[in-house]
DNA sequence: AAACACCTTGTAGCAACTTCAAGGTCAAGC
DNA sequence: GCTTGACCTTGAAGTTGCTACAAGGTGTTT
């Protein structure tokens, strides 16, 4: 199978592939005479693997770490749950910093109700007085 | 005022300003004597309606017009409105997508229920089986 | 032989910064 | 006078997860 065979069955682009086997989420490829890539059905299971974790918007080093978990042989899949639990987390956290940035845009879209000169506006005499409460730290990769 | 109070008012970095400052955010600050840069209260204000735009994940191009239309004398707000009720609608969508993300991380997550084997474990055979039907493409800039 | 689809490598771009390197400026302390 | 330290200057590179070239080699079809 050519690289491009490999990125239509897992549902992403070649230049995707070859981008995750130069970050180590992929084995290199064999290569074939002429020098192109060369994969089997076990290539393809490991990056649709990848492509369903980033679905999850994992990141890579998470994947990286979950890669590591699955390989060490005989181990148990403790970590694999504390990895997934911690992801859940970030999720968790970054919906509820939306919810919360979604409650001031909605009190502050209130401030103006009909078009008026920019100079009286509330939207924008509230973005002028707000005190950005210096921003939160991200704890989470998801932005 | 230099670099460092104005940084240390508005609750960010020098470095920030600088960036800013690069982008067209802030207008080019006067120099004083030693080429240090000067600034008075109206940078200020300017810096940190910048930043209370940035803490509603505002980017720096909704800024830009949101400055834009400011400073178009004697023009009404309509502009400023549709502005921030697009941005609303990212961020709705964003938090639609999150929490779809969040049933699935949760009902992943209720395939492993206790430590076992790696080859064993629910959370690995769901990761390897799901099919992330082609990513949906991203109709917002919050991540 | 030319057209076309595919492959190769390497580099640059996106957003919004942060970090680093290498150096200039200025006030205080010995 | 000389050093230490805090500040300032510029410019380049790193972050994340790709995407989009550019410049060229390969392979099949017409």
């Amino acid at each position: 199978m050519k690289i491009g065979d490999l990125a239509r069955h897992a549902g992403c682009t070649t230049e995707t592939v070859r981008f995750y086997e130069k970050e180590g989420l992929l084995p290199a490829a064999d290569r074939a005479a002429n020098n192109y890539r060369s994969y089997g059905a076990r290539h393809l299971e490991r990056l649709r693997f990848v492509r369903n974790c980033r679905a999850l918007d994992m990141t890579h080093e998470e994947i990286h770490q979950l890669l590591a978990l699955m390989e060490t042989a005989g181990a148990d899949c403790g970590g694999v749950n504390e990895l997934l639990d911690a992801h859940i987390q970030h999720v968790d956290l970054r919906i509820a910093e939306l919810l919360q940035l979604k409650q001031q845009l909605d009190a502050l879209r209130q401030r103006c109700q009909q078009q008026q000169g920019v100079d009286a506006c509330g939207i924008l005499l509230g973005l002028a007085e707000m005190e950005a409460s210096a921003r939160p730290e991200r704890h989470t990769h998801l932005g």
